[in-house]
This record gives C-alpha cells, structure tokens and sequence, in this order.
DNA sequence: GCAGCGCATTGACCTAAGTCAAGAAAGCCC
DNA sequence: GGGCTTTCTTGACTTAGGTCAATGCGCTGC
C-alpha cells in the first residue's frame, strides 16, 4: 500500500492532496502488471476505470483496417490514461498496449467519480490534465497538417532533449519503428529522413543515441516545417 | 439576462443544473458580439476564461508559418470553447476566430473555477466536455494520419448526414474553403475528389448541397480510407 | 560462437496530393 | 443590373513520402 502511495505522489493527478485522502484514493486502487507487448485494452472496450503507470512504459494508438498504427502518446510511471470513458461515452477512443513489461495502477470509474465529488482539488487536478492533453493533441494535429517529415523530427528531438534535459546527447525511450508511428510515418522514411539530418551536419546518429549538432537549426526545421536541400 | 439562461440551457455544460445554480453562472458572464471574420483569440494569448457560442459559428485553428490553415473545430449555438487555460498552462492553445457574426457568452476564469468547486455536478459536465474533446481529437488524428482525403470527406458527410438527420441531401454548414481546411487539405484538392466522387455515382453536389446516392459505399470509404478507382 | 529473429537501412518505383496559374461562377454592393 | 470581389473549378506540373523487395546489422539465447 506504501508503494502505492509513492507511485501516486509521482502523478500531477494527485498533487496538493492530503495524506488522509491519499490514503482513500489508495484504497480503491488495483495493482495489476503487463507484460512486453501485452494489450491493456481495445478501442470500443467498455471503460470501467483509468489507469496510470507505476513502471514501465504504454502507448495510445489507432489502426487503420491495413493495419497501419498511428501512436496518440506514450506514457510512463505516473502518467494517467484512459480516462475519457470515465466521464464521457462509455468505450475506449483507441488502444492501449505495454511497450516493455509494465506495473499500473487501476482506479475503479464509480469510486474515483464518488471521491471527485468529495474533493474539488481531485476534480480540478483532473481538470488540469484533461487540459493539458488537449493542448497535446492540438500540437499533434499541427505537426500532422502543417508540418512535413523532417519538422516532425525536429520538433520530438527538441521536446526530447528538454524533457531529458541533456542540452547535446540523448536517447531514444523507443525503437525507431515506434517512432515512426508516433510521427505519423513509416521506418522507411524516418530513416531516410534521419540519414539526410546526419548528411547535413545538423544530427549524428549512434543507434538510439542522438547527438544534436546544430540546435538553432533544428529549431527553424522545428517551426518551418521543411527542410532544406 | 433570461436570454443568458435560454442559452446556457442549450449547452451540455450546465445540464442537471438547478434554476438557483442557473442564475449563479448567468450572473458571472458576460455579453459579446463579433462580426464575421473577427479574432476573438489568438494561440499564446492570456486566457482569462472561456466562452460558449449564444449565435452564430466560429472556428478554431492553427496555423502554419505560410499561413496554411488547419482547422480544428467549429462550434455553433451551446458550445463551450476556450476552456484548456482555464484549467492548465495559462494562453490558449490555438487560434479563434468568428465565422460569421456571433454573440458569445463570456465566463472569467476565476468565477468560473469558485463555481466548480462548489457544484461538482458542474465539475462532472466540464469533465465530460472536456473528455469528449480528447474522443474527437483521436478521430482528427486518425483521420489526418491513417486515411486519404476522399475518406476523410466521406466520414465528414456520414457526420453531417446523422448530424442534420436529413438520411439523402445536405447543406454544407461552410464553405468548401473552410471544409478542405478543416479536412487537412486545399480547395483545389478537395474540388478535385468531390468531382471524382460525383463521377463515380456516390454523391451529387449541387453548390452547397449534397445529395447521398451510395451511403454503403460512403461508409465503405470512410472505414477504408481509400477512393477505388 | 554462431544461429536466428526482429529491427533498421537502402534502392527503385509509384501515387496522392500540393503548387502555380488561368478561368468560371456566384455573391454582394452601390 | 453592371461591376467588383470572393469563391470555386480545372489543367499541367512537381514532389513528399509511401510501397515493395532486398540486404544488413545487432541482439538474445543456447
């Protein structure tokens, strides 16, 4: 139960909550773990309840009838998902599926609505992240409309290297395949991409590792959206 | 200010709200009319509290530094929109702007969240509201990423066809313009595969009116993503 | 230490859809 | 109702990026 209550102190969901209500919010929880590649749920699934990673690392997806996938977002530990069924509609928008073996948190819907009731703070914590998601999605919608390939990349690498905060080197937390699909593209491309950004001087490519040569660069790729010949 | 309330009864945000409850939000807002084409914000603004749509119809959108647009929703009449500063980071993510003259009910921040906290129902309509958002934005995504155009227009006309409920001929509530901007592409693309879609017997367009001749193969299309030739 | 599998790269090719430019309709305003 | 603007359509062309197929590389496991 002490574990838990670490895990919860990570999430922003329940920042600024009390112990007593730590405690409460503790009770209604499951633990459950997945392994590499198991799926957590299927869009349509009815949604009983949002979960949020103790450890490990899941991704939000659509597939085409092709089979081509699409990643919404990737999360890990303390992030929350699948929390739209909860409040809204009763099946899930996409899927969901554990990129390494996983530990989460599961939140039953009626009892996390009965605690939003008794807590404005939960509910508007709640609030903050329904929020922040969509601010999310606006950017992905942009960067799928309004960008090409190459600003995509820039755009993740930048936003990489901020959350890492490494200002040079970093590291990709996903095979480039995934990155791909995260990107809305296919490897192919990304890797061709990823040779003409290195040919350019502008990255240099050390399997998962990434070195960024020339930041200011990728920061105009990042918001023109194109690159360069 | 019994105006005010006809409007507010009309949004799915104050659903369940008694009169007393009512009249409390009523009297925390404000009146304001655009002509069309006005901006009533624009991406990076301050936000200091959201609004709902009394008449009229505005967009909200992105846009590229050339000045590409992508449009990501259009809210009429009972629609919230605005809300994401009010409940995390503080200016707004993208632009918005009237699409012909509108009167708009304005809610300051502040108020709005001392109201939230004192009426949870009021807390679990913006929840859902906002959690219906995140389901539409997963269809955005999928649909700039996983489907051609002719599907994306496809699923727009099924849209339209159960939204106005009229099952064969429909009214475009905007302009072809603004249709290929909000499906992610340009008028002379999207000219080019209503023309193809008309050739091929699925649809006829007369102006701004579309008759539905072949809903299967419609509906075939917006699953598929994909225009036969 | 090497077999085998998943992942990544590279090349040749194709196609959806964007660009540029010119007309054609359709509104709109005195 | 004629002129003006705005919107829409059509054509010729270009291009980003997807498809298909072959090869290379690097793990993991025995």
């Amino acid at each position: 139960m002490s574990q838990k209550r670490d895990i919860m102190a990570l999430s922003p969901l329940f920042g600024g909550l009390a112990e007593e209500q730590l405690d409460r919010v503790a009770q209604i929880s499951q633990d459950i773990t997945f392994d590499r590649n198991a799926p957590i749920f299927w869009e349509g699934d009815e949604g009983r309840g949002f979960y949020i990673v103790a450890a490990g690392k899941i991704k939000i997806f659509k597939l085409s009838p092709e089979g081509k996938e699409q990643i919404l977002h990737i999360y890990g530990p303390g992030q929350p998902f699948g929390e739209v069924p909860v409040f809204a509609g009763q099946h899930f928008p996409a899927n969901a599926q554990a990129v390494e073996k996983s530990r989460l948190l599961f939140f039953p819907r009626q009892a996390f609505i009965d605690l939003i009731t008794a807590h404005p703070s939960l509910a508007l914590n709640m609030l903050a992240m329904l929020s922040t998601r969509l601010r999310q999605f606006t950017i992905q919608v942009e960067n799928l409309s309004l960008k090409e390939v190459p600003g995509r990349l820039a755009s993740y690498l930048i936003y990489l290297s901020e959350e890492q905060n490494t200002s040079e080197t970093l590291h990709l937390p996903i095979s480039k395949g995934q990155l791909a699909s995260l990107l809305g593209t296919i490897p192919e491309t990304l890797s061709r991409i990823l040779g003409k950004m290195s040919a350019q001087g502008l990255i240099a490519v050390q399997g998962a590792d990434i070195f960024l040569n020339d930041r200011a660069a990728l920061e105009e790729l990042a918001v023109s959206g194109r690159l360069m010949e």
